[in-house]
DNA sequence: CGGGGCTCCTGTGCGC
DNA sequence: TGCGCACAGGAGCCCC
């Protein structure tokens, strides 16, 4: 699924596509993926699709803005957020039989097209996104100074979870999923099952500077398409072929030739060398 | 606080 | 070939 990387990927691609345009019409296909804040606030809730599409309409869009895997379409007035999940794209160009839902904009035959096989992925409206409660709820960025690898190091020491569970934690660190953790850990080489205290303090920098890197990569090759992942143009992401352990597993590993190994992490498949992570 | 189990869904790929 | 099951990049919930 769309992790920091695909979500940016994603990002960059709407802002250049979508800036200054303003929102004609709405389509909801399936109103599932709908969502709005419910008459208690805060609390977001399913509404009707023509609430939704009636709080769009005639919007015109200044921005668009990411935080961990969380995108929003800033207009001059409201936000529309959306979030991904496994499955979801948000694809520009001509309208598609499977969207979800799909954007009208003035004056342009082509639409965004909320696709999304699982049903997974949601897109809500909101008026102001800082009281949004998942927003509000995420660790620092990864790649912003937000992140301060000495005080980030220490609160991870103390925890007494698994690193893989700690890193896939969006309250700790905002915008790893399953592939970056997995890449990281190997680059690192710590376990995805060693305990958070028994990280030493050495350990901390270099893995905060892999995680830096595997963002970064993965963000410059447009994202890692290891399913249904595709751009804001419907085009797969080359960071596929980069991958040095994850959906490897039982084949050698690139540096010492050992035998890569499949685990379940609390649930979670991920990958290691028995040679390299320790 | 950690984590197990379950939930939301559908498609794919594997073993028999 | 066909069937059934495990599993998939996410994350929220309850419960122990």
């Amino acid at each position: 699924m769309p992790e920091l990387p695909e979500v940016e990927t994603i990002r960059r691609d709407l802002e250049g596509i979508l800036a200054g345009k303003t929102i004609a019409d709405v389509d909801v296909l399936d109103p599932r993926v709908v969502q709005g804040f419910g008459p208690d606030g805060g609390l977001r809730r399913r509404v009707a699709p023509e609430d939704f599409c009636s709080g769009l309409r005639g919007r015109k869009i200044r921005a668009v803005e990411r935080r961990g895997k969380y995108l929003m379409i800033h207009f001059e007035r409201g936000t529309l957020l959306a979030h991904l999940r496994m499955t979801g794209q948000l694809i520009f160009g001509a309208p598609r039989p499977e969207a979800r839902a799909r954007i009208q904009f003035s004056g342009v035959g082509e639409v965004l097209n909320f696709c999304d096989v699982r049903r997974f992925g949601e897109l809500w409206w909101a008026e102001d996104w800082r009281q949004d409660p998942s927003i509000a709820a995420l660790g620092p960025e990864p790649l912003k100074v937000a992140l301060d690898p000495m005080s980030w190091g220490k609160a991870l020491r103390r925890s007494r979870a698994k690193i893989q569970s700690a890193l896939l934690d969006q309250r700790r660190i905002a915008g790893l999923g399953n592939i970056y953790v997995t890449e990281a850990l190997f680059l690192s080489g710590i376990r995805p099952t060693r305990r958070c205290v028994r990280i030493r303090p050495a350990e901390v920098e270099p893995l905060v500077a892999n995680i830096r890197r595997v963002l970064t990569e993965g963000t410059a090759l447009r994202g890692v398409s290891f399913r249904d992942y595709r751009d804001a143009r419907g085009e797969k992401g080359r960071g596929r072929d980069r991958l040095l352990v994850y959906g490897k597993a039982g084949r050698p590993c690139l540096r010492c030739r050992a035998l890569l190994r499949g685990v379940k992490v609390n649930g979670r498949g991920t990958v290691y060398c028995p040679g390299c992570q320790s």
